[in-house]
DNA sequence: TTGAAAGCGGTACCAG
DNA sequence: CTGGTACCGCTTTCAA
């Protein structure tokens, strides 16, 4: 702006690299990227220059000419809450040992439609993309299509994926642990969500709702009568939505002997405010939770729960983004990990 | 490869909407960065043209040529663990306010050094960059001060921070608790860590060593006698290294009335352990943590621990990097966000 | 084995 | 208010 301002940003450019290694910048190009067709001696006169000048490469420029970014594309809900923090993990390793970088986007459920989120990211131009999310809307959908990179859904398995999923069924696991429950002899079986998301909000917690769903139908399966839902709307933190939760349910309904939480967090409030209330867990009352977090094993807990492979998913995907970038054929564009029941004290 | 490859990659571009139009490029560009000095009525057949041809930018093409990425690299060693995943989502949410996105690189502990990812980093022309170490390299420090960039280290308070730093003091916070244990009438406290890192790993968990110099310092001011230090290796989860570490500890110093832990997952081990060993807690042993996890505060652990702030460093060290790039002066270089020790039943 | 030239898809700058 | 032109830093293609 003015004459006093800071100097404006510099960067060795492969020219200045080039000229201090007496040689053109396609050559200091091809050392990089192809040194086998570089003779040793002028590569070394380059690689000197190079870390002489302590040159790092234009990556920018480099994705706008070769059209390609190796950069992968994350769109996920939220990183707190640890549910989507594994899958990320093994989504950088894998992608990190190929030399891709990841771009994460997060909505916080923001109202920020997941479609400005897709846009955004498709503006890097990466070379794949991974969504947490099995249901977009039409143009989501029509953008992610025609972007003609490879797309991962993680989290679920939708039945019409926009491209590949890698995940489990959220429904399957809700049926199972829901039968788990009536195998240990429940009869009154409840379910503690939570809620309704604030307005404006995506799709929210679309796997929680399909676990509730298999809930419900393991219910009907089983004949246990209409089920006993109650989902805790956005306030506080998980646990203590739980030990609400689990407050409004035993009210609504005195006679529960069970309840299935939508995550190990609610569930650990849970079986707090059992204690507090002095209900006997497992005895009057059986809990259950979803996710296997680092807590639940813990002796003095012993929280029955449902285990995810949240890394496996994410090194998956990392996987078959690569492998189709290759040109490699991927056979399974849905792959299933499963799902765990963890059977511990509490259940 | 072959004449049987998928069609190559097209995007939309700016001059298929100028065509589209019957505006030059340049108007297209300035539709989307300053309608304002557009005549509404072009604007409106630009703005129709983008809808219809469903025109995404690219920003690797316009960061090229603006100089501008709008992009802020973060690199932490793990998301998993949750210790940093609230910074993140802090730092995202604060970015997105502004449209700026994040490119995130992990080292997971690989021998991959920080060098390597700031390198990386760096190469994707980031306009910001955020580190969780306070500790860096010659080579890497002077690659960070050449880039011209801010950066902000967060999650410690290093005296001499490459640019800025958002954070609190981990030896104040090692020290504060084990004055708290000492204030509860404790006199021979231990601490519990989770050791030293696998062969060739960076820095690994240098704010650990910080808080077990806290403590240290804490107890030669307080004339408690030798440190009784236990560092379990990295095998199995948290919740086990601390199990394992309290019963070393026990081993090794039987008398212990007190441990602080380096973190709540450790220390939650250390509890299930006591309780395992009909040790009470807290009558005969103390056990402290650190973080404030989400399950920390549940009734029936109530776990007493350090609060961090988490998510505020990562918004702090957002609004700090954005301030930097507007070229706002920044005042405090050094923001010490604190900490709080919460008191519950183990201590 | 090396280099020259022509872009990649935008934006800055200067005219009109 | 709109357009022409150069150029961001690298890679592709073609020649030598």
């Amino acid at each position: 702006m003015n004459d006093t301002a800071p100097p404006p940003r510099r960067w060795v450019a492969m020219q200045d690299v080039a000229a201090a290694a007496g040689v053109s910048a396609i050559t200091v190009s091809r050392v990089l990227r192809t040194p086998a067709k570089v003779r040793v001696e002028t590569r070394q006169r380059v690689e000197a220059a190079i870390q002489a000048l302590g040159y790092v490469p234009d990556r920018v420029a480099g994705s706008l000419s070769s059209r390609e970014s190796r950069l992968v594309a994350v769109l996920i809900s939220t990183l707190a809450g640890s549910i989507f923090a594994t899958t990320v993990d093994g989504l950088a390793q894998t992608l990190r040992a190929a030399d891709h970088q990841l771009l994460l986007g997060t909505t916080e459920y923001s109202s920020a439609s997941e479609e400005a989120l897709v846009a955004t990211a498709l503006g890097r131009r990466p070379d794949g993309i991974v969504l947490t999310s099995g249901e977009h809307t039409a143009a989501a959908r029509a953008m992610l299509a025609s972007a003609g990179i490879p797309v991962v859904e993680v989290w679920e398995l939708p039945e019409d994926p926009v491209d590949m999923a890698v995940g489990f069924s959220n429904l399957e696991a809700g049926q199972a642990m829901t039968r788990h429950l009536h195998a240990g002899g429940r009869r009154r079986i409840g379910f503690v969500g939570s809620g309704r998301l604030p307005v404006g909000a995506g799709d929210g917690d679309r796997r929680g709702r399909l676990r509730l769903q298999g809930y419900g139908a393991a219910l009907a399966d089983l004949d246990l009568g209409p089920p006993r839902v109650v989902r805790e709307p956005f306030e506080g933190s998980m646990v203590e939505r739980g030990a609400r939760g689990l407050a409004t349910l035993l009210e609504r309904w005195p006679d529960t002997d069970a309840v299935f939480c939508s995550s190990d967090s609610v569930a650990l409030g849970a079986v707090s405010e059992a204690r507090r209330r002095g209900i006997e867990v497992p005895g009057r009352l059986a809990i259950a939770g979803f996710g296997d977090f680092e807590f639940a094993g813990a002796s003095g807990l012993g929280l029955t729960t449902v285990r995810v492979p949240g890394h496996a998913i994410g090194a998956e995907a990392g996987r078959l983004l690569l492998a189709r970038k290759r040109g490699e054929p991927v056979d399974t564009r849905i792959v299933d990990l499963g799902f765990e029941i963890v059977r511990r004290a509490t259940a």
